[in-house]
DNA sequence: GCGACAG
DNA sequence: ATCTTGTCGC
């Protein structure tokens, strides 16, 4: 396949202007999902994971694993065309919706402010939140690796996310809205979402599911 | 020209 | 992202 950058640079410009960054969606929220994206076979398929999980209890309710071929290779700025395939079929298989989806990847901390998951939170039409193991783009002040430090991502004088430190003594994770949601409510659902490890419930969880890990099988042996 | 670069 | 055991530190 070939590939036109350029055409999928103005693809992103053009589809940021629609994300909202205003609480467009009901804060009572009884269900939230988590995404994560695998390989196998040397890149050759693709494998998303979604889950949903009762908030605040966090009990797993439905998930679903969808694999595909892989069709877009990985560059940086445009992992949204490698992956949102994959994770709009698993999507599909969803009976139940959840209220508010953690996506792991940027939100609008990307280069065009659309990280993953605000175009996820587009295709969707749903209220997403940007999880990221590491940086993309911006700058920060680095913090001492104490659980609840909380410092500004900022790209020139504009802040596109946050940086947080979910956990001592760990890599910060780093936080932006994705799509129909605020800046500071994106940093106050994933907050809600921790419980004493790195990475809120919904993207561990989804992380466990997709890699196979022992939390996901001891969750499957205990059923 | 050089370094940075989600997963 | 993925291939992979033990090991060090909190």
């Amino acid at each position: 396949m070939s590939i036109n950058l350029a055409q999928l640079k103005l693809s992103q410009q053009q589809l940021a202007e629609q994300v909202s960054l205003v609480d467009n969606f009901n804060p009572t929220i009884k269900l939230i999902g988590g995404t994560d994206v695998g390989f196998e076979q040397d890149g050759t398929v693709t494998r998303a994971a979604i889950v949903t999980l009762t908030y605040p209890d966090f009990a797993v309710v439905e998930y679903h694993i969808a694999r595909l071929e892989t069709s877009f290779p990985y560059i940086p700025g445009y992992l949204s065309f490698r992956e949102y395939p994959a994770l709009l079929n698993a999507w599909q298989q969803l009976k139940q919706k959840p209220d508010l989806l953690l996506v792991d990847g940027q939100g609008v901390a990307h280069p065009r402010r659309l990280g993953i998951a605000s175009h996820l939170g587009l295709l969707l039409d749903m209220p997403t939140i940007g999880v990221a193991k590491s940086k993309l783009c911006g700058q920060y002040e680095v913090q001492p690796k104490l659980a609840g430090k909380v410092t500004p991502l900022l790209d020139k004088q504009e802040q596109i996310g946050w940086v947080l430190q979910s956990k001592n003594n760990c890599n910060p994770l780093f936080i932006s809205a994705g799509h129909k949601i605020s800046q500071i409510s994106a940093l106050h659902w994933v907050k809600q979402c921790l419980r004493g490890y790195r990475l809120p419930e919904p993207t561990r969880w989804a992380d466990a599911i997709a890699s196979n890990k022992p939390l996901f099988r001891k969750f499957n042996h205990a059923k």
